[in-house]
DNA sequence: AACAGTTTCAACCGCCGGGGA
DNA sequence: CTCCCCGGCGGTTGAAACTGT
């Protein structure tokens, strides 16, 4: 016999949820809250299966989530997570709060994938693997030319990061108020920080770079997104704790990978309580 | 208008991992 | 340690909508 259902087929209703359905689910959860998904069918009187219940909820119900009309921020974002992470759609979506993996999975596989064909060889894309990605795309230069081109494209990075940090563009949508908030650690941890708002301050601070240690994977832009591993700051000066109340900070910068004696631009998933240093 | 082919996306399926017994 | 249950995930499906002829 073949694995066992997840929930007993005899009376489950499938297919398109009715919006009484929906109003069903909704008030029981306004009033009980998400979670325990086993009892939402017993208790509402649904016929449907608990998994189906909480997929209803989590990708269609729920308050906050945006649907179609993906921005251009939005699907680069997406791009570049996909490269970076491949097909974890729920990891990409956690960083785009509004967007649920299904939406993100979906408008990958409907509208992304052929807009990359278009731009690049599809074959090309495809057929390699990460491994393949990384040593094919990564420029190999040694240390001293990687040095030179650090020196004239460390400005674009720099600007990436004063734009997020200063300007209060975010990188990516939801990531304004987490900026907000690791920057007041910042300005907690540095010297003469009362005009920390004001524009000379800014001026001040806008010759400043960051960059992130404990990094899980890096991504060169140019020619083609591809990954480095355990990559390592190059140049490193002061220090500071990042607050445990950032969950995940998304920048691109320009690391050097020591192991790999390379550099390249990155795209930095930093982790909760790590370091951040600046130089 | 009618039909066929194509695209979209909500929903399902099966696998997996975490946690509790 | 093992087993079982539950929730979460990614791949896939199929009905509905759309487009072309």
């Amino acid at each position: 016999m073949g694995r066992p259902p997840c929930c007993d087929k005899v009376g489950v209703k499938k297919g398109p949820w009715t919006p009484e359905e929906d109003i069903i689910l909704v008030s029981y959860i306004q009033e009980h809250g998400p979670g325990n998904w086993k009892s939402v069918p017993h208790n509402t009187g649904l016929m449907r299966c608990s998994k189906s219940c909480r997929l209803r909820w989590t990708n269609y119900l729920r308050p906050g989530i945006k649907r179609g009309n993906f921005t251009e921020q939005e699907e680069k974002l997406i791009i570049h997570l996909q490269a970076l992470l491949g097909n974890r759609w729920a990891a990409i979506a956690s960083y785009l709060p509004e967007r649920t993996d299904n939406d993100i999975k979906n408008y990958w596989n409907t509208h992304l994938k052929k807009k990359l064909r278009k731009t690049q060889s599809c074959s090309e894309l495809e057929g390699m693997n990460k491994s393949e990605l990384s040593s094919n795309s990564i420029p190999c230069f040694p240390k001293d030319q990687w040095e030179r081109r650090l020196q004239t494209d460390i400005h674009t990075a720099k600007l990436a990061l004063n734009e997020a940090l200063y300007q209060e563009k975010p990188i990516y949508a939801s990531s304004t108020e987490n900026i907000s908030r690791w920057l007041q650690g910042w300005m907690k941890n540095s010297p003469s920080n009362e005009n920390a708002g004001s524009n000379s301050e800014s001026t001040r601070r806008s010759t400043d770079t960051v960059l992130f240690k404990g990094l899980d994977s890096v991504v060169d832009f140019e020619p083609s997104m591809s990954e480095i591993s355990d990559a390592s700051l190059f140049q490193a000066e002061s220090k500071l704790e990042v607050e445990d109340t950032v969950p995940l900070v998304l920048f691109e910068t320009w690391l050097f990978d020591e192991n790999a004696g390379q550099g390249g631009a990155a795209l930095v998933d930093m982790p909760l309580g790590d370091t951040v240093e600046l130089f």
